[in-house]
DNA sequence: GAGCGATGTTACCCCTTTGTTACCTTTTGC
DNA sequence: GCAAAAGGTAACAAAGGGGTAACATCGCTC
């Protein structure tokens, strides 16, 4: 069972998200300031906050930049007003997950959730197989055909994002985002290079990559 | 063409909406009771649903609580007499999307419909179908008959933004704002040029073109 | 503080993509 | 039936995206 922390102060609009997320099965609180749901989230935890922006006391930017400067990773949905791109970057660089912008619909916002659910839970995957490699998050180590690769951390970073998103285009920002930091900036060709590192160490033809396949104008893909 | 359904049994305000929607390029059935409109969203589905709360025969809560338990999730916005804040939230928790209270400005009801039916398109499609080829946004990839085509990234744009589209005349100018960008100029022969290579690589007898069909003097139309 | 590994940056090069031009075919208007 | 315009498409040129080697920098260990 997931909980969901709601921190908004419309009181219509938060008791609708919260009957709605507990129809669909979740256990739900909801803080109807900044303060209250801060103070929720160090305390107690979520596995998943659904943050506006405009909150009284403290703000939705703070709360999420107090959250992950505590080291919690859960995923934060922010829920914005407008689909204004300077707040959306803040938020992002605040360290949210997704934005969803009013109105919007509840169907899409539950659809989100379950998607961050579902990944976050892949991300607790202690084992993954690929070719004829398998990374294991326990040890932090990566074998090929039993023999052990050593890795870089940000390689390790690399090929974890790679693995948990397996299947799907990511652009470079995303990675740079979940792999460096939102706060961190880098080049974007730094990823390149990283990549070309990554696919020397787990490719058997690095040139002619068979799981890290290069998506021209977009990112990468990794297919397992 | 997004098809709209009106329940409302005010004859006066449901004509209004019908002839609004009709003028703004949308297909619309109206009911004028509950239980009506509830068989047809249930039989025949719509891309949105306009529904008024107080209706002879089933109320608004009751029809969208049974069309949400079916299973369909198109997205429903509820006309509410007043404001008031209990009939709103009733309305969230049985799965509306949004509401509108009465009187309503009938500009300010078609730019909703309109972000809804943008939003809800572009955030759950996936999967696009067409011929025997299928568009996967997650991955960026299209196939066909199962095999990848490989797609250059402005192919896969103009793919892309035909089958938000199809069944639309494009007009050139459109398509280059929208794949191209607007801050871009490039020729309208280079659209011609990109259409000919994705014919080439989607149909199946590129000179006799099943999906992408031109029209003279005005541009192009996909057909699924 | 020297040495070393990790990692970011820069620069260079290759190759794909893509815009343009030109020529040909088709359609349209007279 | 002919001229003019629109669209298909082959050919060429130019841009620029990405691989990667080389260099710079940072932080750690001894």
């Amino acid at each position: 069972m997931h909980r969901i922390l709601i921190i908004e102060d419309d009181p219509a609009l938060q008791r609708g998200l919260k009957d709605n997320f507990i129809d669909e099965g979740y256990e739900v609180e909801a803080a109807s300031d900044g303060e209250a749901g801060l103070d929720y989230a160090l305390d107690r935890g979520a596995d998943l906050i659904l943050l506006d922006i405009m909150l009284p006391k403290i703000n939705g930017y703070e709360i999420c930049r107090t959250i992950r400067r505590e080291g919690y990773d859960m995923p934060i949905i922010m829920l914005t007003a407008k689909g204004q791109e300077s707040d959306i970057i803040r938020g992002l660089e605040m360290g949210a997950d997704d934005y969803v912008t009013k109105p919007f619909g509840i169907r899409e916002l539950i659809a989100r959730v379950k998607a961050f659910l579902r990944r976050h839970k892949l991300a607790d995957t202690e084992q993954f197989e690929f070719g004829n490699c398998t990374l294991d998050r326990q040890s932090c180590c990566c074998f090929r055909n039993g023999e052990e690769i050593k890795l870089t951390s940000k390689e390790y970073g690399l090929l974890e994002y790679f693995l948990i998103n397996s299947g799907k285009a990511l652009t470079r920002a995303s990675i740079m985002n979940h792999v460096w930091g939102s706060s961190i900036m880098v080049t974007q060709r730094s990823v390149d290079r990283c990549v070309t590192t990554l696919r020397g160490k787990i490719e058997a033809e690095p040139s002619q990559p068979r799981h890290i396949k290069t998506i021209r104008d977009v990112g990468y893909r990794f297919e397992i």
